[in-house]
RNA sequence: UGGGGUGUCGUCAAGCGGUAAGACACAGGAUUUUGGAUCCUGCAUUCGGAGGUUCGAAUCCUCCCACCCCAGCCA
């Protein structure tokens, strides 16, 4: 693989760390951490930051937290932390012994809170929600003060102890940072940084009824692990100067902020919220399915860790808004499947070949190479017999220009075995369709050579009708038709833009034997179709499933979209 | 009309005052028992625009334009 193992390409980030290194900024520390809210599923975009946090702190000697950010029971659910960890561990990351959870930091947290409170820079308010949301003001014009903003340091002492002692009713009551109201980012016109919220924990069950807002626990939690380099997602960009002040309140130690731009792919979303209607609205059959951009959806289709991360290296990091192209992510898969797949033969839309020449009970098994680039992948017999099944689209009655497959007249070789000749087509007389080809094959090409020189320009991939196994194949394209379906700000809704192409099965395909007992999850080359994996969920020994990675690059598509114009 | 950001090839993205890396995509060609892979070759006289500073500017200054984010007791 071409960028793995090279020198990491110079981004902002890196360059930042690389002077405080030099500057030996926090005795030369680099200490990061991927801090997700388990309200979801991890998706491609996550794996950008991961891949970055992670990577960052490898490069330098330093150490990367997995911090879950559980602030708000109301939306977190084991089931997420749970397949967030297996993730991130499947990507190939490691967190030791440092697997935390903002939760860890409850008590610690309220104990800052009490000390803003001492410092006279935190209150508690009772203006409702709505109010609160009037008193703030717009993007223009100023808020004001609210009427418990000049409460005594006694008084907030007493009622947020109250606060949390459960005295008090749901959203009744807040904590806010005491900043300016009049600042022109809103963020800190006085925040709050405690709810009352009555709501089950998924860690620490019914213990408290008041939690810490975001923008109050991150930073801390930062501060508390030691995190030299907190790296954040754009959006965050206007809640630094509030990430900073708690620190810098409550003299703790300070670690930097830094924001990069998020992932966007073309051809699909990447936000919890549309991912979640996909799921939610039967759009698609869940979070692993393997036309989603989850991370389970991309294990599941096929993708390898390695390619993940290629992915994620190649893409960058940047400020800027951008939308990668899938092209890239295919290439990523391709690359590395090419090079580690083994080859066999699958006909997923089967044409009977029968060999006119070849004995009636005669069986040859032909030796074939896993990895015709690769020996040392070792090779496999697949069985030849009278009887064959081709690809359908391998023949044509009345060939194109160009077209250099089975036509009538034609030789071809089959991989591995023999040159073939179509000399008879059989069609329902009714319908036109092509039922069955006769052909004879050359016994002087065994193994898809022949000593005269002669040259055939096509080869076809085949397998044995008796010989051969059924199964079940499903072709996976892209989710959407349109490469940034959420693209206008009031066009149509982005499930308009779904393609109703991005799922075809095809249950009637034909797999060489080899395949028996294909372990669920292992991924082959088709040759001359593309890369292949079993389906972990739905394959069984009974029943063969396998899941279309990406298709191989097909210039005889570009070739004959070109003619046809 | 407030605050915070960003604008370099079709798409990502280096570049940090010395004369536009690389990748994907695309287009040619070689090679090939996968129309795959591999290998060559081509692909921004120009960096959102206009001025200015300088021997020299994508890089510095000024003005302008475009786009993104912010008014959750979400993260």
């Amino acid at each position: 693989m071409t960028t793995t193992d090279s020198t990491p390409l110079p981004n902002f980030i890196r360059n930042i760390i690389a002077e405080d290194l030099k500057a030996n900024k926090n005795d030369g520390r680099v200490h990061t951490r991927f801090p997700p809210e388990p309200n979801g599923y991890l998706h491609i975009g996550h794996a950008k930051s991961v891949c970055l946090n992670f990577g960052l702190a490898a490069e330098n000697g330093g150490l990367c937290n997995l911090r879950f950010d559980d602030t708000n029971p109301s939306k977190e659910d084991i089931e997420y932390v749970e397949s967030i960890k297996s993730d991130v561990r499947w990507l190939g990351f490691d967190w030791g012994d440092r697997l935390f959870y903002a939760s860890d930091y409850f008590e610690q947290l309220y104990q800052y809170a009490v000390q803003l409170i001492k410092l006279g820079k935190a209150y508690v308010c009772d203006l409702s929600a709505e109010e609160i949301r009037e008193y703030r003001g717009t993007l223009t014009e100023p808020g004001k003060d609210s009427p418990y903003r000049t409460r005594s340091v006694e008084e907030n002492l007493d009622l947020f102890e109250r606060m949390r002692a459960g005295e008090f009713e749901d959203g009744s009551r807040v904590l806010r940072a005491k900043i300016d109201m009049a600042s022109g980012n809103l963020n800190m016109r006085d925040p709050v940084i405690y709810r009352i919220l009555r709501a089950t924990h998924h860690r620490t069950g019914d213990k408290w009824c008041i939690y810490p807002m975001y923008d109050f626990a991150h930073g801390l939690s930062d501060s508390i692990e030691g995190i030299t380099h907190s790296i954040c997602t754009l959006e965050f960009e206007d809640h630094r100067p509030l990430y900073d002040w708690f620190l810098d309140e409550l003299k703790v130690y300070h670690p930097q902020q830094i924001e990069f731009a998020r992932l966007n792919l073309s051809y699909t979303v990447l936000s919890k919220r549309k991912l979640i209607e996909l799921v939610e609205g039967g759009y698609v059959t869940g979070w692993d399915d393997p036309r989603m951009p989850t991370i389970s959806g991309l294990r599941r289709r096929g993708f390898t860790p390695e390619s993940i991360r290629n992915f994620c290296e190649r893409i960058g990091v940047a400020k800027r808004d951008s939308i990668v192209d899938m092209a890239l992510l295919e290439h990523c898969i391709r690359e590395d499947l090419n090079e580690r797949a083994p080859r066999v033969m699958g006909v997923l839309r089967p044409l009977r070949v029968v060999i006119d020449n070849y004995p009636e009970d005669q069986v040859e098994e032909l030796d074939a190479p896993y990895h015709p680039e690769n020996p040392g992948m070792g090779s496999r017999k697949v069985p030849f017999s009278r009887v064959l099944y081709i690809e359908r689209e391998d023949f044509c009655e009345d060939p194109p220009k160009k077209f250099f497959r089975l036509a009538p007249g034609r030789e071809v070789r089959l991989r591995y075995a023999y040159y073939i000749t179509c000399v008879r087509v059989v069609k329902d007389e009714q319908t036109g369709e092509v039922l069955e080809l006769h052909c004879t094959y050359d016994p002087e090409t065994r193994g898809g050579w022949s000593s005269d020189g002669r040259k055939v320009k096509g080869t076809l991939h085949w397998v044995s009708a008796a010989h051969s196994l059924e199964a079940e194949v499903r072709l996976y394209d892209r989710l959407f038709v349109k490469a940034n379906p959420s693209g206008e700000k009031d066009g149509p809704d982005f499930k308009t833009y779904l393609n109703p192409k991005s799922l075809e099965t095809l249950t009637s395909c034909r797999v060489e034997p080899s395949l028996a007992g294909a372990a669920p999850g292992s991924r082959y080359q088709f040759e001359r179709l593309g890369y292949f994996c079993v389906d972990s969920v739905d394959s069984s020994d009974s029943k063969l499933v396998f899941n279309r990675t990406v298709s191989l690059r097909d210039s005889w598509a570009k070739i004959a979209k070109k003619e046809k114009k």
